[in-house]
DNA sequence: CTGTTAGCGCTTTCAG
DNA sequence: CTGAAAGCGCTAACAG
């Protein structure tokens, strides 16, 4: 492995005219950029990250936290999410270092940072009120959440609006007709499934409709716990006559469990879910969902994350987007004010 | 932020003192090992990563390379196989960094290595004969591939036997009375693409069944090629009576399609799908399938890779796994040697 | 425009 | 068991 000393030396220059070339020094003379780079070209020459990082002080790549990995990796929404963040973190010569909050060195979400092997941290969805929160904003480590917020100093954050989604459901359903609502839940110590329920609870009391306990069904993102909730729904005396699932997965078990059921969706009983992963067109029927600005919520963070690193002085940037509505084939006009199987 | 220094200082020996503490080294007298983690606790210090790296040749990370990382991450099976690959590199205290061959530096799958930014590489689903290998194997870069096979010095791999998976199949359906078996390829760039239809055409073959090319689809992994893929059968004049899919995405399209054109699964057409996604349960029918070794496969490459990243002499290893046949829903008897739908 | 010096924070090597 | 010296490969700061 060539390192700079070997092109210095071959190139007939000092140290330093080889780091200029290498970082693009416009006052070099041509005539000397252009041995260097020869020689660079010659010996197969890669500037070395780990000098580079211990002088400079940057390592040029930041950490990703999965509070959840295994989770959070099912999910294609994520996946994707992820895939859109390393892709705007590349034209800007970032690495991307994943770490998960499970295994034991990612317990502590300021490791990475302090042992300088990353310069920042991107934390996707994180815990509601999470303690380590607060040791990244007293250390002050540049960082932004996605789908979560925080106001703590120092945090940036990037997020959906949760309410308006949810309230967007509900008048569409209400205008369908429907006055019985349900709801599922995702994990609900995850800010995002939180912010979910409460913005369900609130659209309903401000049309005046009672929120019932009984209506409200805990899951946890999975489609299995979607399935779950149908058969909890179908047991009660008085079920609803739509179900909002926090999520496209849980959607999904719903309708397998309502077509095991003979429950016939959207006839009799409409459904929506949130995410707009691929497999929400590939059902029967499709699911009328809410579609993640993805692309933006990863550029978004990324823009923020890179300038509070580069930024002599703390500072944090806040942005919440809309989603978009998707209308598809699962709901339907309300039967009427009875049980709906 | 504490230096190795500052260390020394409060606990008063010298750098290599605390650097032996760091570093777990035996012989250091438990009384001085104790003042040292006492200083190292009070100042809060972790040690540097790049200073590390850059003498000791040890970048404790390895890099993951995605040819085609947005096919790639919206697949889950990929993205819990990555999953798995952290949960195998973190208890050997290595780091994931995650690479892409899409954007610029991914173009040169060494780049990530030379600038000394990983150890080494596990590379998922390359496409076939990747010239850039040879560069990895020239370079005798540690490498291990995922899911495809290379024989090339110092390439080591962990590949499932796509082939017998196939056959498996064959023999299953042949089984249930099937001669009219449709396939449909996966993006046929991807190794394990390739392997697939090869193992289609060799187990035909073998029963001395005609391989028929318009029983064959050229589909590129999407739920929506397998969408594609029902059409195309269905539109000719003598139909396969089972399908074989190359993933479950594609077997979920196809059952659409299906169902959109009233054509009962498995009652008038079989299917069988490759991975056990979560999906392939939450479907109607669920899909019969084939679950893949995660786990092992991650942690045998793992395995291997920090081998060889260990390793003086250059080493390869390579293994071939096979995997488990989940039998659910999608395939019934041949109704009789007509047309299907 | 180019070179010299010093040092980033750690570990290797060799002496005690 | 502990320490001193040297250096990993690079760049900031200053000279020239």
């Amino acid at each position: 492995m060539a390192s700079q000393q070997d092109v210095a030396r071959m190139a007939n220059v000092s140290l330093m005219t080889v780091s200029r070339v290498v970082n693009g020094d416009p006052k070099v003379k041509p005539a000397t950029r252009e041995r260097v780079q020869q020689a660079i070209e010659i010996l197969n020459y890669y500037p070395n990250a780990a000098a580079r990082a211990l002088n400079s002080r940057k390592t040029m790549t930041v950490g990703l936290m999965l509070p959840k990995i295994d989770y959070v990796l099912s999910e294609p929404y994520f996946s994707q999410l992820i895939y859109n963040i390393e892709k705007s973190l590349s034209p800007r010569n970032y690495d991307l270092l994943i770490g998960t909050a499970e295994h034991q060195n990612g317990r502590d979400l300021t490791l990475l940072y302090k042992q300088k092997k990353v310069d920042g941290l991107v934390i996707i969805g994180s815990q509601i009120n999470d303690p380590r929160l607060q040791a990244l904003s007293d250390n002050c480590i540049p960082a932004v959440l996605i789908h979560a917020r925080s106001e703590l100093p120092c945090l940036s954050y990037v997020d959906v609006d949760n309410f308006k989604i949810i309230e967007y459901f509900v008048d569409y359903l209400c205008s369908l007709g429907h006055r019985r609502i349900g709801f599922i839940a995702g994990d609900l110590s995850v800010v995002n499934a939180s912010h979910r329920l409460v913005g369900y609870k609130q659209s309903l009391s401000t049309r005046s409709i009672l929120v019932e306990d009984q209506l409200l069904f805990n899951g946890d993102w999975s489609s299995h716990s979607g399935y779950e909730a149908f058969l909890y729904f179908k047991s009660l005396s008085n079920p609803p006559t739509a179900v909002i699932a926090s999520n496209d997965h849980m959607a999904i078990g719903f309708l397998k469990a309502a077509y095991e059921h003979n429950v016939d969706i959207p006839r009799d009983l409409s459904l929506v879910g949130i995410d707009d992963i691929e497999m929400a067109s590939f059902t029967t029927p499709k699911i009328t969902t809410m579609r993640q600005p993805m692309h933006d919520i990863a550029s978004l963070a990324v823009d923020a994350l890179i300038d509070s690193i580069n930024s002599e002085t703390p500072r944090e940037s806040r942005v919440i987007l809309d989603a978009e509505v998707v209308l598809r084939d699962s709901c339907g006009l309300c039967a009427g004010s009875g049980p709906a199987s």
